[in-house]
DNA sequence: CTATTAGTTGGTTATTTTACCAAATAGCAA
DNA sequence: TTGCTATTTGGTAAAATAACCAACTAATAG
């Protein structure tokens, strides 16, 4: 493999978690996750979408490294798993202000 | 419009900004812009799509904010024109480490 | 003027993402 | 066991994205 293609590969690694943030209903779920672990009942609420489409949101974010789950009987609970996030939306929010329209 | 609305508004405004990041290429140019300034042949060669593709792909990025123009003769020089990529790209590869598989 | 080069835009097709509903699974209680 | 609740999974249809080629525009050279 060149050398190039190390690069590739780390963009696409890097554009699945940058995907899993890259819809408006994710970026309220992973704001909610980041003040406190819930379940997807309380984010089907948020969000306001079904709550099977919502439970597959929270299953990209799963599997994109951005929350983890645990169960409690019935329920499972959410929760952001990067301390980061506050930052990242910093970044994001500065570069919107910036855009046109 | 309810409180609700407004981070509504937000989320979409956020993801706007997050998808024009949320491709392989898109991210490849976002890396070599930092860097340093560039025409669309230098990053069609990078990115090794075909030179309207890129052109596309930099107007996404352009309508949200991420890089702006200049035209010198007949090319356009894009630039990046945010200074938070690093800690972006940072938090993002922090979270891809931690995903499965 | 014509030719050439750099980039953008329009059109078309293929792929991916998203949403909802219905059905399945899992835990708990009666 | 049966029933109830929380969540996930499968299916399907609609919408959004992405790629390429062809045609177009803009700047420059001859």
């Amino acid at each position: 493999m060149k050398v190039e293609g190390v690069n590739r590969k780390r963009s696409e690694d890097r554009s699945k978690v940058i995907k899993a943030l890259a819809h408006p209903s994710r970026i309220l779920l992973a704001e909610a996750l980041s003040e406190k672990e819930c379940c997807v009942q309380d984010l089907t609420e948020l969000v306001g979408s079904d709550i099977s489409t919502v439970s597959k949101h929270l299953a990209v974010m799963k599997n994109a490294g951005l929350v983890v789950a645990r169960k409690e009987g019935l329920r499972q609970y959410y929760r952001i798993c990067c301390g980061c996030l506050t930052d990242f939306f910093g970044c994001v929010d500065q570069i919107a202000e910036s855009a046109p329209d």
